[in-house]
DNA sequence: TATGAATGAGACTTCATTCAT
DNA sequence: GATGAATGAAGTCTCATTCAT
């Protein structure tokens, strides 16, 4: 739990040629693998940089500290998320009937965490690792119910906010509990739990929107 | 009350007398706190025997390594949930409606986090600290879905045993999601979502068991 | 390299009734078996008071500290071998021919040695464990050359005072060494060694000792 | 000079650069001196590597652990003792007088053993330190004294083959005895001892090699 | 008086970070 | 700019010694 230096020296510089770009990525990549695998304490910053064919010096020219590291891997992943949500919620979606719609999140999403298999044990660790990060993960959470929240006004007008945001919190976090219990076992096993994830936000959902 | 185990090496030696009975169990204690502020790397063993009022090498005269600990302090919990699961499922239980029956449960699980704020925190790093305590986890998770899906059973024979054992994975999961979630904000929060919770599961599980 | 607690403290108090004494001799047993088998450091006091089947409070009421055991181990060897060669010279041993004599010295140690096999291994730790001890030994060392030297005087008094300290020196480091080589391999090879022994040390002194 | 080994993980990683070097043989020559000064178990690690004017790190880039120094030392003795050793047994040795073979290998080792004044200390603990060790050491032991029995063979062939080995055996420990013995008190009195076993050597061998 | 649980100093070892080359 | 050797603080664990029971 050690503080993050402030945001203008967060990362030393950045990567302003191609090189140093994809050595620059290649170290978020090594990062991410390794937190996922045995966890941010236990990852030490030689393995990052031999992960990342570089060395300690090479990381640090990236990055302040180990932290730091954390941190931007952290933020790469909110990122991505960031930009799945916004290309699912075009002016059209809101024409979708309740059930495509949800369909379509579920498949995106589930289509993040396989490309991103680090993803989630990354995120388990946030809390733990920096109280800063997991503020920053706590606000990315919000952000996103936030976003389906509005949504759903635009379904139901007649919704109070309260209640909108509610079940926009509810859904978001069943999803994701779904979509990592999906992960556990086998593709078949895969296959059966999001579409029971499917089944089990529709018919919550429908009752607040009828069509 | 709770089990302890007797692993070879697991624990050195069993408190024999009432005084060395609770120095293990404040140690327990203290660490269960302590990984879950913190996370297991970043707990120091002095830092458990600090918070437990006793020293290092009082630790060590009940666990032969930090490892073994957090092992114990996993396995205290899920015999804690173990006990509550089998009072929750009497005969009578069956009788019971759905509805009342999910209330129920929820309830008694929104109890054991509330009483034991720690528990979700060392649970997610389980995977993260040893394969071993990883592998304890997971079969503790099968082993609560197995009796759920055997409740499941009783209630409508007609049910296929693959349906019904996705089912129960799926509502322990759903369940074990809000319940974290209900303890992220205030009071009025957690009763919102727990009720929310309730609905859901209602919802989804009623149609399976007409009546 | 603990400095030892003065003389009137060096063991706590003589044991005066016959089940302390026992118990005294035990711990001494254990002691120097443990030291001979894995070196002064390695053993831990827990360890000499179980094998003398004892606790270490037990130990710590007949020895101020673990220091103190090792020295009382080394003394009673010492008082051993003082008491073996006392009764090695008598009165008339002056009349054997020195082969005879050679023999009768050789043979003792010998029986000595095999009877106590822990001794070497706690001698050659003497200098590490304490300068004080280092000092008792290589006293005794020299009482023990000091007395060959005047047996020597007694065959041969035409021989200078510093040539006979020289030649018994010699003497005695001989015999030690090839002792304890004798001790290295089979029985076959003890008395190769210890017959080869017999006849280095005869073949030497031979020539100051014309009969 | 000094061949360096490669057994696995015996010593992370060799020397490249002469500054890297200097330090590896400044650690070896502190932890000679150390082990010999207060045993094994009684040197820090933090010992050594200040006395070798580094940083316990330094000592940690080169051995994996406290024990593999140690095993460094003996094998640095080792090697030098061999190619003391066959510098000295060279085409002509054969046609010496047996005096002065004996008198050339006593001063030889005489002057290695004083320009290595912890030799000796070091070589009675590696029994204690780990078998490994000691095992090395025997092993060496029987490589001199094999060494030594093939020379007799040349000198006098009809010596029968066990016998020589005897010899041999014999003839070394009673060397390493004295020189040990020399240098227990000042230079007077190691001349003195040197001269007598020199002596005692001619006079015991030469019964098996009339010139 | 005997036992063995408790204490805590100190040992070994790792690893984030720096900096000479 | 890149490398990787060096530093040393800090963590885990052991064990001599004490003392309550």
């Amino acid at each position: 739990m050690t503080k993050v230096p402030e945001e203008p020296e967060q990362q030393r510089r950045l990567p302003q040629q191609a090189r140093s770009w994809a050595r620059f990525n290649r170290i978020l990549d090594a990062a991410a693998e390794l937190f996922a695998e045995i966890g941010y304490e236990s990852v030490t910053t030689d393995e990052i940089a031999a992960r990342a064919n570089t060395s300690v010096g090479g990381l640090y020219r990236f990055f302040p500290d180990k932290l730091a590291v954390f941190h931007a891997v952290v933020e790469r992943y909110l990122n991505q998320l960031r930009e799945m949500f916004a290309a699912l919620h075009t002016e059209e979606t809101t024409q979708l009937p309740l059930e495509v719609y949800i369909g379509q999140v579920i498949d995106a999403f589930d289509q993040f965490v396989t490309a991103n298999p680090s993803y989630r044990a990354v995120f388990v660790q946030s809390r733990l690792v920096s109280t800063e990060i997991m503020a920053m993960d706590t606000a990315f959470n919000q952000e996103i119910a936030q976003q389906l929240s509005a949504f759903f006004a635009l379904r139901n007008p007649a919704l109070e906010a309260s209640q909108r945001d509610l079940l926009a919190t509810v859904s978001v976090e069943v999803a994701s509990a779904l979509e990592i219990l999906s992960l556990t076992r086998d593709s078949k096993f895969q296959h059966l739990v999001l579409t029971e994830a499917k089944k089990l936000l529709f018919i919550y959902l429908r009752q607040y929107f009828p069509d």
